[in-house]
DNA sequence: AAGTAATACTACCATAGGGTAATATCAAAG
DNA sequence: CTTTGATATTACCCTATGGTAGTATTACTT
């Protein structure tokens, strides 16, 4: 009768989900992946605007997914959730599966000959 | 110099998560979690309106995350990409630990005492 | 004290997208 | 042929949100 899993919590998850869903806080996840930033270097690798990189920075870290720390003048983040590349790495390995699909059903499709 | 993950793959990414990131989107997969369901029971089993629900059917099949087979009168849809549950539940663990983290903060400042 | 660099914040605009009412389609029943 | 039930589509409204220019804040430097 009851839904297996809460609305509430289905929401918590659905935030998280959208969380992950721009593209520019992937970039900015991904610039982290090799260690601790600050707002600078995020800046240069992401080729985003230096408001926007601080309103997603803002973003990661009220979700816990990243963590900030000031150090002497400029402020520097990091992962705090490693779970995050788990995920995208499954979500990666179920477009590949997609994409092999599709174009299995072009060749089905004698496209190519 | 070049990022990690081309720009074009993390837009794949992103677009996968968007879908995920939609509270009707997940309560529609979690009711097709038991199960190959028609329309009428999905409608049914979310309470969601039937337009929104077959428009949020149509962007699941679209991306690949169910499948959509007729059956005599109407439409039976089921979970294509059953990764789709994987992901869900390491996003609920870590969202567990993020809770259970809060909740240590907030008995390290007193409140409870 | 003034200047400068680093970061955050505040409107503001523009677009995307969810919800829904109304309508269309289509097949089976009568 | 008409009706009914099931699903899809269209048009529309409304809200949420990404990007940005401008400004504020803060802490070194000289």
């Amino acid at each position: 009768m009851a839904a297996e899993v809460s609305i509430e919590a289905l929401g918590q998850v659905a935030e998280y989900f959208k969380v992950l869903s721009e593209i520019s806080r992937l970039r900015i996840l991904c610039a982290l992946k090799s260690g601790a930033k600050n707002v600078t270097e995020i800046i240069a690798m992401t080729n985003l605007g230096q408001a926007n990189v601080s309103k997603h920075l803002k973003t990661l870290t009220q979700v816990g997914m990243i963590k900030r720390e000031p150090r002497g003048v400029s402020v520097y983040y990091e992962i705090a959730d490693a779970s995050i590349f788990e995920i995208c790495e499954i979500v990666c390995a179920s477009l590949s599966v997609n994409i092999e699909a599709q174009s299995q059903q072009l060749e089905q499709l004698h496209v190519f000959r």
